[in-house]
RNA sequence: GUGACUAUCGUUCAAUGGUAGGACAAUGGUUUGUGGUACCAUGAAUCAGGGUUCGAUUCCCUGUAGUCACCCCA
């Protein structure tokens, strides 16, 4: 809900007499320096209170949709054995470029890089799979039980336009699996990511899946694909006659309707499959027939890194209108920890891009999770009670008892009207009086009705009547 | 990276070339020790910078941010 915090620049509370002091003269000379203004050219007075462009903050208001996603990560990961892990933000360069590939958009134009103080060239992470792979490689992971399983979560950067469901700084839950080539794993892992986005209540979810086959045979296959669309190139969109320079695979899915045409009798990657990719993929198909998860095969599909080989998949949902949206993705990169300088190791994973699975969840109001509320209060009057109500409030937390106060206020009014608001079923009122000789008073919201107990039974009776009213409402 | 649209209290919606109004929320109160309704009061905003103008929040330019399309992706 709370989407729109741009605020834009404010500068501490001069903001006002600065407007009226009117110096136009002086901002003339400035003018002609600022021309393309980076935004931390602020002069050092000044305070820019505003999140980087892309970046944003997760407010307590939308926690409970993150608490929700969070915790079905975390649950379908231990289910299937995964471990967790966690990476630094922070890598070399190098091991994005050798992973991700050099000539891909998110290495070229979206990376963050920067050079540290020491002079290294390092890259905050546009995804996990790298830097997971280097930790594997690493730390010698190779000798444990295959496969080995682990399992991710935080955020990942690209720097790319912002729209909705799409950020700079975004997150990511992030599975993978090492060690293991035969495609039973391949159909696991669908199975896995279907178990999620189906545990997080989501709906009209939809699954593509294709087989890049392995480098070579892709490169014949993009040989064979630029051939075809070399020969009809007049007919293309202008768009498409550029892609065939930069990515001819990407020709495949333009939205132009002259190019969808041209393209239904061009060349299929599955055609041009080695005798292995293929067998891999059909027994992968069956296994997703056994396991009866709603798929597609999308011959189309290509991924976005160059590291996949044999499968990919990618995890769509679709609103009322049609319009769909990528929740995430995944695949095969069998031979990723090789290149990188490891033992020969296949592998396969995917990635949830959360901050559209939580648009998603909200988009089909799916109910995020909820914290237990406070169902006492703790009231106050006086500066003896107030002295004693901390105490008290200690005691019945350790005793179990979720409870919320307003110590800041005075009027026993305004505290009442708060634990109302609050919705909770039992207000104890300590006054001038009640702190004298050691009593509360007990006040159920619910009926109204009102006791005096001592101290020491105070928990019991406060825990009785909380137990009354469960069975009430039960 | 390209193009388009937008920008007003915390939120949401008004209005105007002569310094902005409501709703919700917030805070306080309606005889000082008792909640939900009602009533009253209070605080709170024209994204930033520049230009045009006697005067701009309103018109123009630039920046910034958001949204959309493209690119691409999660």
């Amino acid at each position: 809900m709370a989407q729109k915090m741009k605020k834009g620049v404010v500068r501490d509370s001069k903001k006002k007499t600065t407007k009226k002091t009117d110096v136009s003269k002086v901002s003339v000379t400035k003018k002609t320096a600022v021309k393309k203004t980076p935004v931390a050219n602020v002069s050092q007075e000044e305070v820019l209170l505003q999140a980087l462009r892309g970046m944003r903050d997760i407010l307590p208001d939308e926690q409970p949709y993150w608490e929700r996603v969070r915790k079905v990560l975390s649950h379908a990961a231990q289910e299937y054995g995964f471990q967790r892990i966690d990476t630094p933000l922070v890598e070399f360069v190098h091991l994005f470029t050798r992973s991700i590939g050099n000539q891909t958009d998110i290495v070229e134009k979206e990376m963050y890089t920067f050079q540290t103080r020491g002079g290294d060239k390092v890259a905050l992470r546009p995804e996990f799979t790298a830097g997971i792979a280097r930790a594997f490689i690493e730390h010698g992971m190779g000798v444990l039980p295959k496969p080995v399983k682990l399992f991710s979560v935080g955020p990942v950067y690209r720097y790319d336009r912002p729209q909705e469901g799409r950020y700079r700084e975004f997150w990511q839950g992030n599975f993978d699996m090492f060690g293991e080539s035969d495609p039973i794993l391949d159909a696991q892992t669908i199975q896995l990511a279907y178990r999620v986005v189906q545990q997080l209540g989501l709906k009209n979810i939809e699954f593509q899946v294709n087989s890049i086959g392995v480098p070579d045979s892709r490169r014949e296959y993009t040989k064979a694909l630029l051939r075809y669309l070399e020969a009809q190139r007049g007919k293309l969109c202008q768009n498409c006659r550029d892609r065939l320079v930069t990515n001819p695979m990407r020709v495949l899915d333009c939205k132009e309707d002259k190019c969808i045409q041209l393209t239904t009798h061009a060349p299929q990657s599955l055609d041009y499959l080695d005798q292995e990719s293929r067998d891999h993929f059909k027994r992968l198909l069956e296994y997703l027939d056994e396991l009866e998860l709603p798929y597609t095969i999308n011959t189309r599909l290509v991924r976005g890194l160059d590291y996949y080989t044999k499968t990919v998949f990618e995890i769509w949902s679709s609103d009322k209108e049609g319009k769909k949206y990528s929740l995430g993705g995944g695949g095969r990169y069998d031979g990723l920890i090789e290149s990188l300088g490891g033992e020969p190791t296949p592998a396969i994973g995917f990635g949830l891009g959360l901050d559209r699975i939580i648009l998603e969840m909200k988009r089909t109001q799916v109910k995020p999770y909820q914290e237990a509320k406070p169902k006492v209060f703790l009231a106050q009057l006086g500066d003896m009670a107030k002295k004693k109500s901390l105490r008290l409030f200690s005691e019945l937390e350790k005793n179990g008892i979720l409870l919320a106060e307003s110590f800041g206020r005075g009027s026993l009014k305004s505290q009442l009207r708060v634990a109302n608001r609050l919705g909770v079923e039992v207000t104890i009122i300590v006054g001038q009086k009640e702190a004298l000789d050691d009593t509360a008073i007990l006040k159920d919201m619910v009926s109204g009705t009102q006791e005096t107990v001592t101290h020491e039974r105070l928990v019991d009776a406060v825990k009785k009547i909380l137990k009354s009213n469960q069975l009430l409402q039960g």
